[in-house]
DNA sequence: TCGGAGTTGATTGT
DNA sequence: ACAATCAACTCCGA
């Protein structure tokens, strides 16, 4: 049967390696390319800022002009999900729709309920995995049922699955002359929004573009670069998607991932609430130039260094200010044009030590770590210039200049510029002792708990967390003594 | 049960 | 620049 399809683009605004909108050309007489932008959701669930709004508005443009490239076009339909989705159906006499395969909870439930639809309004509904390199769930099968929780295993496992599949081929202009375009007429009224059509501030661009022509070009400049300077796993780019896969596993079996209470693999920790503190880390006034370059940055342009991240996600959690990481989550989701819900999760739990990574004495200096690499702190004179004519011995801490080398700066600290937060020795090692403390409740916690285990994940933690994989911590000597 | 490893700490010494 | 040491965590595999 040859079917009336809408492809539904959701995370996966592109072309190239596609096989959901392949198996919708090879099915279909006439095929409607879709993205519906309900922008309740994107604020409200997708939490997107504003630099993430003009990303994925020039995202949805190279895809329309790509589209139209080969004969089609591209709808962009707003409204809320499924009432659009509904509707269109009818209007259209579709019999079919594909999409992509995402592990979001908030995509599986929006996918869940596009089958109920279709089941309601005859319609069927193919979804194909096309944003991760494996099937998850087959990590999941081979790893006995439960995420793997580090890395190493992970790959272990994936050494038995081989490599991942190759793309699918690329779309051609055949692909889509094989079935009939949406109607005349139909692009003009369900064009791609200008900012200003959705009174996004059009003063906050970011020097990265979106869309899929410039990814593809990007990568490729990258590739070809790679070529002089090598790097190995895990640190390499293809280490680096091995790691997103990782997070995604993860992501896609553990209960309220991105939160705390309730996530069977996150450590319990009352961290302070404190709205001041957090917004003068949000807002780059910590005192501290490097994580202040660091933030500014992130809201300037929506992207920052990986170790930028760990920097900044230390500081605010178990490092400095015990805030914590789901509030660091939500302002990187808001402002990173890379956030993602799984990576993003995974990592704020790793940086704060409460899954993953457990080394928790490993604390970054906010002085130190940036002065390493960047001795001359231009780093911060680019981000943060009111610091820019202080000498390269006081960028980094320009609180010990004298008065009179503050006044030859430019630059007053307490007037011009934030004395630091905190004191970062007190703070560290505070927190440090904190987090002592905090591991060695929870252990006693999971012992005596672990009796009335019910659901597999509980028990698999519990088990972790039992007698015989218990750290000789100094609570556990003293009783084996007595 | 124990020792080694863990995607990138800090400090001190060579 | 590189190595040893610090103080010390959990996970994994032998």
């Amino acid at each position: 049967m040859r079917h009336h399809t809408i492809h539904l683009f959701r995370k996966g605004l592109r072309l190239h390696d596609n096989p959901a909108l392949l198996a919708a050309l090879q099915s279909s007489e006439v095929v409607y390319p879709v993205y519906i932008l309900d922008r309740a959701f994107m604020t409200s669930v997708m939490h997107i800022g504003a630099l993430r709004w003009h990303f994925l508005l020039q995202s949805l443009e190279d895809l329309r002009s790509s589209l139209c490239q080969l004969g089609s076009c591209l709808l962009v339909i707003q409204g809320e999900y499924e009432s659009v989705v509904r509707d269109h159906v009818q209007k259209w006499n579709i019999t079919q729709v594909t999409l992509d395969e995402e592990m979001e909870p908030f995509y599986k439930e929006m996918e869940a309920n596009i089958r109920g639809l279709g089941e309601e309004l005859g319609f069927e509904v193919l979804s194909l995995m096309g944003h991760s390199l494996y099937n998850t769930q087959r990590i999941l099968e081979l790893n006995g049922g439960t995420p793997p929780l580090t890395y190493k295993r992970f790959l272990r496992i994936l050494a038995l699955l081989g490599d991942p599949e190759v793309p699918v081929r690329n779309l051609t202009a055949e692909d889509f002359q094989r079935c009939s375009p949406p109607e005349l007429g139909l692009a003009e009224r369900y064009g791609v929004p200008l900012p200003t059509d959705l009174k996004i501030p059009p003063e906050s661009i970011s020097p990265w573009r979106g869309g899929e022509s410039e990814g593809l070009h990007r990568l490729e400049q990258h590739l070809a670069d790679q070529a002089k300077h090598h790097s190995l796993p895990p640190v390499s780019l293809q280490g680096q998607l091995l790691w997103r896969e990782f997070f995604y596993t993860v992501a896609s079996a553990t209960p309220n991932f991105t939160k705390m209470a309730g996530n069977p693999i996150c450590l319990q920790i009352r961290w302070y609430e404190d709205a001041e503190r957090l917004h003068r880390w949000k807002t780059a006034q910590t005192g501290f130039p490097w994580i202040d370059a660091i933030m500014t940055q992130l809201r300037q342009e929506g992207w920052i260094h990986h170790l930028a991240r760990h920097a900044a996600a230390c500081f605010l959690t178990r490092g400095d200010l015990w805030i914590s990481w789901e509030e660091g989550m939500k302002v990187f989701e808001e402002l990173l044009l890379d956030a993602d819900y799984s990576i993003n999760a995974g990592n704020w739990m790793w940086l704060s030590a409460s899954a993953f990574f457990h080394q928790y004495t490993r604390i970054f200096c906010p002085v130190r770590f940036g002065r390493r690499t960047d001795p001359e702190g231009e780093y911060i004179r680019k981000y943060l210039p009111i610091l820019k004519n202080f000498p390269s011995k006081y960028i980094y801490e320009p609180w010990t200049a004298s008065e009179e080398e503050q006044k030859q700066a430019g630059c007053i600290i307490g007037r011009d510029y934030p004395f630091p937060m905190v004191d970062h020795k007190e703070a560290s090692d505070h927190n440090l002792q904190l987090m002592k403390q905090v591991r060695e409740e929870q252990y006693r916690t999971a012992q005596l708990t672990r009796d009335d285990a019910d659901d597999p994940m509980e028990m698999k933690l519990k088990r972790d967390l039992s007698e015989e994989n218990l750290p000789k911590t100094k609570a556990a000597r003293m009783t084996e003594q007595a």
